[in-house]
DNA sequence: TCAATGACTGAAAGCGCTTTCACGGTTTTG
DNA sequence: CAAAACCGTGAAAGCGCTTTCAGTCATTGA
């Protein structure tokens, strides 16, 4: 049916180990025989069984990306594309595919998949959180990972994570500057890293100024519009209210604005408010929302960059990459009366 | 190294057919030899070698996600998160795993990866434009395809496509139900199916109200921000000034909105303004845009069956399915004074 | 001039699985 | 009670490729 090696060899008047060879690039081909084989392959317009090489060679080029949680509900901006575009960017270069491995809501779990031996040479893990799956699998599985973020429990694996602590303490200097003083902090889950940091770098700011933190403050969020608004409110009937709020998610940022408008207030006249993530919702609110900025095809290729390396020439002692790429404050109109 | 399903079958104490009879469901294995094999795949925790298989069955139960452009860029929204959570519902109910082929920057293109033979059963097109490469791999490649979209070249593509047609008669006659007249439209490109066909549910509209289709209140942009921001200025300069504006995307209608701003006219007011894809952003506007959405999971879901379904019973003589789900009128603040 | 080296090639042994075929033993059927 | 059907099993032949090994020539060095 399809074409394979044998036929090359048969019409080029060769074996098929040395169709196989000029297939490769190997050396110690003679020309005129090389040149023989290649005219058989274009002309059949032959192309290698992939399979049959990956079973040959113990090897099958191919990463997996692992997003567990169905977190594409959780953001409703482009994270995913963009992550997944920086992997492409690195894996096209070298001649890696990328095998998506997606939680759905059924419940199934990505993880079946991947124990399938010889299907998977290495894997991304863009989760979020440290589910009982995870880890689970972690356990237990043998190719080499490398994790977008830091995962806690497991120290081991190499990870690229975006500085979510200095991104989250500059806005918030930012808004010291302005003059704001009581500044409230709507935060992400506690039990995700990126919802911690954020937080930390929340204190940071606020302790290097001087000004202590205040429980009564900070509300904790799910990075959701809906929780945004809940917990602005919660904030908004404070006595005296704050004149601040960090949201640690621009869609937590625009639940709050929603509720500031609700109440009879203005942003940035009454309170400011900063986002965090910069999705292009964020430039396209009024008043645009002034937020941070992470580089999250970077954070993808680079992630690919590190697992590739491993897989290409295996370090001869292990060692642990890890890698922290800086985010970028973008000023817009949100926490300061415009001149 | 890894354990095979020889070992198993030592262990087991059969020979490596049976075990194999076992792993695979097969009926006529005596329940006491397939309890002792069990055991022994339980104890050893072995794992099919997924690359072996394949290539015995000469199937690999994967299926490739083609996005040949970079769309992602283009549509700054949840589209493709949300299309490929819906292929991986369908996949992961029947067992298949999805290959992503992603078009780069670099300009790598992701049809190097399918030819090589055995590696994809099958594969979903996702791509909106009909571009060289495309064109060129569809006429050479043999496994199963479905496309997202109607490929206008290739009549012979099944395909699952969303009603843009319908979707964007029905919110232009909402724009005229409310009274509106001098009714613009800012098209997408018209080398996109998806552009001219919304472009037609335009004309259907104000044909079957009687209206004439008027050149210089129609203006072809790209989808983006900026070039709906662009044409509206146009349309702002126009005597009369058109009353309605009717964008074929939200991203356009977004600039639509700031350059009626800009001019210091408002929505809903001064000119009404209706979009097309109920992007989150729609609904986060001020005011939020009255839109079309469309079932994009939902696409992917079908589109996945359709192929699935292909390759688990080929049909006995070739047949071209074709699916168009309805698009759903979503009535927010844009379009109407508010009572 | 002869051994040693190196270039080129094919046979054959895998990679880890599935599936056909054949065979002995049990049941069923006419 | 013989013939037919069926069950359960292992040997062996692939699936389409890579790679080792050994062998043939043609060169080179001493």
């Amino acid at each position: 049916m399809n074409i394979t090696l044998d036929e090359i060899a048969r019409r080029a008047g060769v074996s098929r180990s040395t169709s196989s060879r000029v297939l490769n690039h190997h050396p110690h081909v003679n020309p005129a025989v090389r040149e023989r084989v290649w005219q058989a392959i274009r002309e059949t317009n032959y192309q290698p069984n992939h399979t049959a090489r990956s079973l040959a060679i113990r090897r099958s080029q191919v990463i997996g990306i692992i997003i567990p949680q169905p977190i594409h509900t959780l953001f409703a901006d482009p994270y995913f594309p963009l992550l997944i575009e920086g992997i492409a960017h690195t894996c096209n270069e070298r001649q890696f595919a990328m095998m998506l491995e997606l939680a759905t809501s059924t419940g199934n779990h990505p993880y079946l998949h991947i124990g399938r031996r010889g299907f998977l040479d290495g894997a991304i893990i863009a989760s979020a959180v440290e589910d009982q799956f995870l880890l689970q699998w972690l356990q237990q599985e043998t190719i080499p990972v490398v994790s977008i973020g830091r995962i806690i429990s497991h120290p081991g694996i190499p990870y690229v994570d975006v500085d979510n602590r200095h991104g989250a303490r500059m806005i918030v200097e930012h808004l010291i500057h302005w003059g704001h003083h009581r500044i409230a902090a709507i935060t992400g889950p506690m039990n995700i890293i990126a919802g911690r940091e954020r937080y930390v770098g929340y204190c940071d700011a606020l302790t290097a100024a001087g000004i202590s933190v205040q429980p009564e403050l900070v509300i904790e969020g799910n990075f959701s519009e809906e929780s945004g608004y809940i917990a602005m409110n919660m904030l908004l009937r404070l006595d005296p209210r704050p004149d601040a709020v960090f949201a640690a998610s621009d869609m937590m940022a625009l639940g709050a604005l929603k509720a500031v408008r609700a109440s009879g207030l203005e942003v940035p006249d009454d309170v400011a408010l900063a986002g965090f993530d910069d999705i292009p919702l964020a430039a396209a609110m009024t008043p645009a929302l002034t937020t941070v900025r992470q580089p999250i095809a970077k954070l993808g290729q680079i992630a690919a960059c590190l697992l590739l390396d491993h897989l290409l020439n295996p370090p001869a002692e292990p060692s642990v990459q890890r890698v922290i790429l800086p985010t970028e404050l973008v000023i817009r109109e949100s926490c300061h009366k415009q001149p």
